[in-house]
DNA sequence: AAATTCAGTGAACGCTTGTACACTGAATAG
DNA sequence: CTATTCAGTGTACAAGCGTTCACTGAATTT
């Protein structure tokens, strides 16, 4: 297997009339699709600017027609793939939840969002770590501002109301951590979502247990 | 920087008679450690069997002497680097700890291991996720293993003893989770050791909090 | 003392890699 | 209608890659 299925990404051809800048944003996004295609089984680091260029359907030289280095590239793809994951956390915050069926609910989505964008996720949770450079750094930083956005959105709720930034911080910390965890069980493992998603909740129900508890202490 | 020192690794040379098997375990210890060394900065996957052989001063197809592939030399760091991993949890468990003072004793640990084989660890947190195939399989294992032992562990707390196994599991996990974060925090930020301890300190705090009022439900 | 083992050598191979360069031809601008 | 722009082409090159093979020479076995 390898060789069969190549240069796909483009071959939905669409026999409009497009303009030029069009046309070559249509280029970009197959190199955008053509290594998020690739990642997922050799990881960012591992795949080259020539074989992303190839399963895209171009040359390898027309590479640096839209990007400089295959670094920049993968930070684009960074960028894509966080849009994908506010547009979950937005679509979380829209649902009206009681407290406790909020845990049930959230995962939930994040079950969904994560099917629906499974090579988003892979590529965002295996590079967080595994990375290397540029990448690695702007899903950090990315990653960091997407932690506050949830603090405020956790300062909302009634149990929360009083607590310090500082300490809503670390709830959307470990909040995250633990979502995250759960992304990757989910990519993981192909048909077992039920359980994971099961095992999710329990994780959330145990940190969200400490809450009424908890006093901030220097 | 780069071509500076080469083969640094074998040049603390002891002059001293050697057997064979001697020299040669010698020799693959020196693989071992210039792949950990180069690791740190370009990830395993992005690590060429011609660089490590160099680095560790060695001839290229001497490589095989040791190891079939470079897969198989990571998985052998994979086991290397869980013996430090397992040093440092035997090193908790022997302390006689307060069930409070545990956490504080527990992260003082964390951090002095840490600190002591930065290689290690940022091996295994970094190709946890981000490596490739068989060295992220090992690690998946080990670290599962290293799960189900902590779980054990965690079994002999009064607070804990009524815990079903499954509960216990999901306890030791989201620790292992936690504590695998704050050791990337501390690898990445060289010198806020201090601060990133105690917030590791208070993520463990919240996780402990809920453990009173867990009822575990099917 | 002679024979054997085997960690390490060094040349050679066929490939893939990133990048430089001069090019083509359709979409755009004048 | 002509001139310009520029996404994509095709060739070329030096460098690095994993692996092969026949080899050396010191430690070990006989």
């Amino acid at each position: 297997m390898g060789d069969t299925a190549e240069a796909i990404t483009l071959s939905v051809v669409t026999t409009e009339p497009v303009s030029r800048q069009e046309r070559k944003q249509r280029t970009r996004q197959a190199l955008l699709d053509a290594a998020l295609d690739l990642v997922a089984e050799r990881g960012f680091s591992g795949l080259s600017l020539r074989e992303v260029a190839k399963q895209a359907g171009i040359v390898p030289t027309a590479f640096y027609r839209h990007f400089a280095s295959m670094d920049e590239l993968g930070v684009a793809l960074v960028e894509e793939s966080m849009r994908t994951l506010r547009t979950m956390i937005r679509s979380a915050r829209t649902k009206p939840a009681a407290y406790n069926d909020m845990i049930k609910t959230s995962v939930r989505i994040l079950r969904e969002h994560v099917r629906a964008h499974e090579d988003h996720f892979h590529f965002l949770t295996r590079e967080r770590y595994g990375g290397t450079g540029p990448v690695r750094q702007a899903i950090a930083f990315e990653l960091k501002l997407f932690v506050s956005e949830l603090a405020v959105d956790l300062a909302r709720f009634d149990n929360l109301r009083e607590w310090s930034t500082e300490d809503l911080h670390l709830l959307a910390d470990l909040i995250v951590t633990t979502m995250l965890t759960t992304v990757l069980e989910l990519l993981e493992a192909p048909s077992r979502d039920d359980e994971i998603g099961r095992t999710a909740e329990r994780r959330l129900r145990l940190i969200f247990l400490g809450v009424p508890n908890w006093r901030s202490v220097p």
